[in-house]
DNA sequence: CCAAGTGATATGTATTAATAGATCACGTCT
DNA sequence: AGACGTGATCTATTAATACATATCACTTGG
């Protein structure tokens, strides 16, 4: 939306608040990247949105259009939704009762790394695609909820595990892999996670898929 | 953003997803204007964004910069949110108790057109500045809370009070005028909305200013 | 040291919203 | 009938996002 024509640009006033929506949300953004311990780089993989556009989005407040924004947030799992200001506190509430789940833990972020490292290094392998594909989506959704993992000593086992997959024992050692991760996310499916309001257990997991 | 570019087109279903989006928010918008009882043209007004964007932003799915999102969704008192997944059945149940107030009545609408019509014929009057200032702000507000108005009787009386604003009886008609207007509004604020869940009193308005 | 990851920056091009009006087709009112 | 309001449509131009890459400066780990 461009002011800046030959029309009036009198309000100023009105104008710094235009942008200053584009930033609050790039902000909001940013924030949950980065709390969901996500790359520029990751997070560019997950919305199609390429990394150096990410990169100036959260730094140079671009009036985005609504497609990106909504890719954005989606790869992010926020949905964009209009709101009568006098719901905004209520609302605010919530998502931030929702956003209560800790920050990823260094040491944690450090190891899903390495173990997304790894990962990449097995897919050049000749291993069992299934199975592979079953591992890689084990690890995705990890990524989802490494946030709320407090041990990384499990990590670390995966990750040893993961070096164990070579040519010859490619398909028996990425089931061990897959069965450690399925392991770590069974114990934390067990951590019960009551936010002081509502909505209770907001990131409860879903027994859906195994590997 | 484009995805009809040389890269890889295969996921037509997250393109479908994304124009969605922009179409959501547009029905939102729209559904929200007509609520209001405001006709493109007084949106147009309010926001700075031209009637004929309007119209196709309505029926065409545009793509919004955040700013031309911002500007229409703040002309009708919203405000956009990013919000968790988890938190969305939540949120969309405040925004309904938030809007569960009436629709306009097309006989109110019609007395408020007259009188908006009235009021730019007085503002072509040699009037006090100061008071017909104070009648105008009164009106807007007015428009805000058009859609809980069940009489219009008040309307027409304050029609009449209108009509009577000529340049030799200005000041003492026109703050009749205000005087109604006030009654009027003092009247809806002993309306007592209760949403069957919170928060209470979306609705409620604020005894500020006066004429 | 080198390799790899991270976010920031630059370049050049394509796309489409945004702008500024004007006008059309239709409905309603006087 | 004419006047007015409403939403849709049109034209021509501009602005800025979006895209696709590449690269830089810095940090970290082996």
């Amino acid at each position: 939306m461009y002011k800046s024509r030959s029309t009036v640009v009198g309000d100023l006033k009105g104008q710094i608040k235009l942008n200053y929506e584009a930033e609050a949300l790039a902000v909001t953004l940013k924030s949950e990247r980065e709390r969901q311990g996500l790359s520029q780089r990751d997070l560019s993989t997950r919305s199609g949105v390429p990394q150096s556009h990410i990169s100036k989005i959260e730094t140079a407040g671009v009036d985005l259009r609504i497609s990106s924004l909504a890719a954005l947030a989606h790869a992010l799992d926020l949905e964009i939704a209009l709101v009568p200001r006098k719901a905004v506190p209520a609302v605010q509430s919530i998502s931030r009762s929702v956003d209560t789940a800790p920050i990823v833990l260094p040491e944690v972020a450090k190891h899903i790394a390495s173990i997304s490292k790894q990962m990449s290094n097995v897919k050049g392998l000749s291993v069992d695609p299934h199975v592979l594909q079953g591992v890689q989506r084990q690890f995705n959704d990890m990524q989802q909820y490494q946030n709320l993992i407090r041990d990384p000593a499990m990590l670390s086992s995966i990750y040893d595990a993961l070096k164990e997959v070579k040519n010859v024992d490619g398909v028996d050692a990425l089931k061990q892999v897959a069965i450690q991760m399925a392991r770590l996310r069974n114990d934390l499916v067990h951590l019960d996670i009551k936010p002081k309001s509502f909505p209770r257990r907001a990131y409860q997991l879903d027994g859906d898929d195994d590997a």
